[in-house]
DNA sequence: CTTGACTCTGGACTAGGGTCCAGACTGCAC
DNA sequence: GTGCAGTCTGGACCCTAGTCCAGAGTCAAG
């Protein structure tokens, strides 16, 4: 079985060394292989989870909310996992809804910006100085 | 020309006024005009730019992107604000890709769990742990 | 004038998420 | 067997976006 040192781990999954070690200590990855000389080892195993690690942060997650979704993907213990699921689901939900809004207001500003012109016909630049505020 | 101290400032814009004297600080408001004896003074003018900051930040706008736009909006580059708004807009529709990923992810495992038994394989995981990093 | 609310400054502090460093050890190539 | 890249540890430090504080000065009402 290959594996590899935590240079290399942090390589392909395009994180700083210091991260990997950060997150070990952080409990977002269980504490690694170790060589007779202390070098951690890892395996795909690992790579994956730093993978999901990255994606999950990237989607607004907190490395908190991410320690529950892998405990999710860890636990055995099949009717918690339900509840913790379904609690998840329900805040991915509400991400969904918020980033929608996002979108939204974002579509509507581009759409009737003609991008070229005078200041005060570009509706970004107006309607992000409207007082009717959300 | 109707002027207005920071505190009032701070609560017409919604905002704390240790905010106000940070983007002040931090370029996302001019130097403000000062009174004879050092109070910041400050008209409509301050009020609208921080209503496009509050705006713009619900948007998902960080304080540096801000600068950006706000700089654009002073050289009134129109293209460029057009343009910043549709990379954001991009930004969010991955987003939302990704959750909607995550989410297909946690209602497959929340239906195809029992409620009871055993876990091995973990849809979450898989959802997201997937190569094709952006 | 006094009182209380407001404002000034510089600097410390927060939380979350890292990032860097010194000094010592290890692994591998030449 | 020497050199150099890589790794180890603990702890200090950085960034973002504020927030809070002390001590001093200011403004307006009564």
């Amino acid at each position: 079985m290959t594996s590899f040192t935590i240079g290399e781990l942090a390589r392909r999954a395009g994180v700083a060394i210091d991260t990997v070690r950060y997150y070990e200590r952080g409990h977002l990855l269980a504490p690694a292989q170790r060589s007779a000389s202390g070098y951690r080892h890892y395996t795909q195993t690992e790579l994956k989870r730093l993978h999901f690690i990255r994606r999950a942060k990237s989607l607004g997650f907190s490395l908190e909310d991410i320690r529950t979704l892998l405990a999710l993907s860890d636990n055995a213990d099949v009717a918690q996992v339900k509840r913790a699921a379904i609690d998840k689901l329900a805040d991915v939900d509400q991400r969904i809804a918020e980033l929608t809004r996002m979108r939204t207001g974002l579509q509507t500003l581009i759409t009737a910006c003609p991008g070229h012109g005078r200041a005060d016909a570009c509706p970004i630049l107006n309607a992000l100085s409207q007082e009717d505020l959300p």
